[in-house]
DNA sequence: GAGTCTATCGCAACATGTTGCAATAAGCAT
DNA sequence: ATGCTTATTGCAACATGTTGCGATAGACTC
């Protein structure tokens, strides 16, 4: 039941999002959204896809990707992509973060905005770029394998 | 004919590389490393997959990726993912680089080793991480766009 | 040049997303 | 409740890569 009650506000934003812009509130909306919701952490596509078919098995991969990109439109949801180009969600969170991602062991590391505000200013500041945090997503190797292939 | 004398020298450091590993020079390779060669800049993978198709309608796609695959393990090639998670790739240049695209114009931006220097080390201070300017693919507003739309 | 070993190739099937279209059903008006 | 409008769904086909496997063909030895 916590989990439920953890929904609701976010179900009852969403529907009048959507209402506002005159889009439906379905079925398959909420189960893509308490899958989200319930999926801890992060998810790649296809994982979301197959936990949504577990319970609607009639649900298809289309309905999910289109509902995960309406839900990023919404800014309820963000997508970044792996150091594979795979696609992985996550609901927006209290802080916007990006990913590091090891090559050496693998481990996916957030960086949270305090740590990254430096970095992005040194890249507008270099660049005049302003990245997004939200789709920042780096490949490198953490201080943990770095130390350990003394690299 | 230029094109030709200027792939002679990596078409020669890739058969001594393939010759140390017990592994083999063959027609595909020497196809897919002038298309590559030729394909000034960048380029996605399905891109380079037609071109070669172009000059060998009979090589496949695995065939194709395999061996960007290969020149990448050589050193001899690059690939990092674009904003929509597709592959890019573009053989080793004299430098090292990472990209930032756009996403209000689109435009894919460069950022050579020289501006990432200060950007690399302000991530790996704040965090330890050591990112691969490589594989760096950021998403955000260039300069003009910010300037444009006031953001 | 012929024979051998095995890296590489092409094929076919799969994995992950994306897109067009006809059928369905949400939300509104009556 | 009933009917209308059209947003949404599911399907099927496609786009981009990846992987396993048997057939092919480099490169080396004799």
């Amino acid at each position: 039941m916590a989990k439920v009650t953890a929904n609701q506000g976010l179900t009852e934003r969403l529907q009048a999002a959507l209402k506002r812009r005159g889009q439906r509130w379905t079925e398959q909306r909420q189960i893509i959204v308490d899958v989200l919701a319930a999926s801890d952490g992060h998810a790649t596509g296809a994982e979301l896809v197959e936990r949504v078919r577990q319970d609607d098995p009639s649900a298809t991969p289309s309905t999910v990707y289109r509902t995960l990109d309406l839900l990023e439109e919404l800014g309820l949801a963000r997508h970044h992509h792996g150091p594979d180009g795979r696609e992985t969600y996550h609901l927006e969170e209290t802080t916007e973060h990006g990913h590091l991602h090891c090559r050496g062991c693998g481990a996916e590391q957030e960086l949270d905005a305090a740590a990254a505000a430096p970095i992005l200013k040194s890249i507008r500041g270099a660049t005049g770029f302003s990245a997004d945090l939200d789709h920042l997503s780096l490949q490198g190797l953490c201080a943990a394998c770095r130390t350990a292939q003394g690299e």
